[in-house]
DNA sequence: CCGTTGCCCTGCCAGC
DNA sequence: TGCTGGCAGGGCAACG
């Protein structure tokens, strides 16, 4: 399940991978996974284009391409974006298979269905509704502090909201909880601002450190490059249910906040 | 604006 | 062995 730091992991692989390359035609074999504006052909406008730069942004992987469109990719839970050589065996469940004028080829995959691969014209302000990258300048303790106020939404759904911060999902959202020692289903407005600066620092460490691990490999999770996360190996709370808490050697407890399974500790997170 | 719920999907696994 | 039901989860629409 992709989060920040696993887009982050498969967008470094990917402009390695593919900048520089011309795109020479495109298989689109289940429609809806290909979105492109009202009256624009997904397939044919791609055709020719050169791979500019890639990035991301949120949980989003962006392939800039030199004529200023972009290709905004959504992995949801289950989708892979993989590069492959002439031969090489076809991943299961590709829907969109980019083909470059080298012969490699950008397939993304999807045994669900939910992501999405959408072609974005210059200009359209397709990211309006999303927050802050946290682990940019323009997220800082006083603003995270100053959002905080007044809600009164559990603190996990709050962290969990892509117009308030972008790019936490379930998995980082519960380890900066317990590493900041706050119970997910507080009211996020009921945080004190020692605890809130706490939580800030224990966002944007957990990140930074699940980005310098390659991510988090629940289930088959791998990068562009095929390779697995190591963050699964040190998580402190996600999926250890009954698992003694590392701090107090309390057992972790599952409970659901926002519709998602929730893992905590009862006695150090308050 | 705010908060909550339901839906989209299929693979996996526990339980019978 | 074979079935069933529950769970996994991000983003978006809809509702009060």
């Amino acid at each position: 399940m992709p989060e920040l730091p696993e887009v982050e992991t498969i967008a470094r692989g990917l402009a390695r991978a593919v900048t520089g390359k011309t795109i020479e035609s495109v298989e689109i074999r289940l429609p809806k996974m290909a979105v492109a504006p009202p009256g624009v052909d997904f397939a044919r406008a791609l055709a020719g284009e050169r791979v500019a730069e890639v990035g991301r942004r949120a949980k989003y992987v962006l392939i800039r391409l030199e004529s200023g469109r972009m290709l905004v990719t959504s992995l949801r839970m289950t989708g892979r974006l993989l590069v492959q050589r002439p031969g090489e065996t076809e991943f299961p469940g590709t829907h969109v298979v980019l083909f470059y004028t080298d012969e490699t080829r950008l397939s993304f995959a999807d045994v669900r269905t939910f992501g999405r691969m959408r072609l974005v014209e210059p200009g359209e302000a397709w990211d309006k509704s999303l927050g802050p990258e946290p682990l940019s300048a323009s997220f800082t303790p006083e603003g995270f502090i100053g959002m905080l106020s007044g809600r009164t939404t559990p603190i996990k759904a709050f962290l969990l909201d892509q117009q308030r911060i972008a790019g936490i999902g379930n998995i980082y959202a519960c380890e900066a909880l317990w590493a900041a020692g706050i119970k997910p289903g507080r009211p996020a407005g009921s945080i004190t601002k020692p605890a809130a600066r706490r939580l800030y620092h224990a966002v944007v460490d957990v990140l930074q450190r699940a980005i310098d691990m390659r991510g988090t490999s629940v289930d088959d999770y791998v990068d562009a490059e095929g390779l697995r996360g190591g963050f699964q190996n040190v998580l402190a709370v996600y999926g250890r249910l009954g698992q003694p808490c590392a701090r107090c050697g309390s057992p972790i407890v599952r409970t659901v906040i926002a519709q998602r399974g929730t893992w905590w500790c009862r006695r150090c997170q308050r």
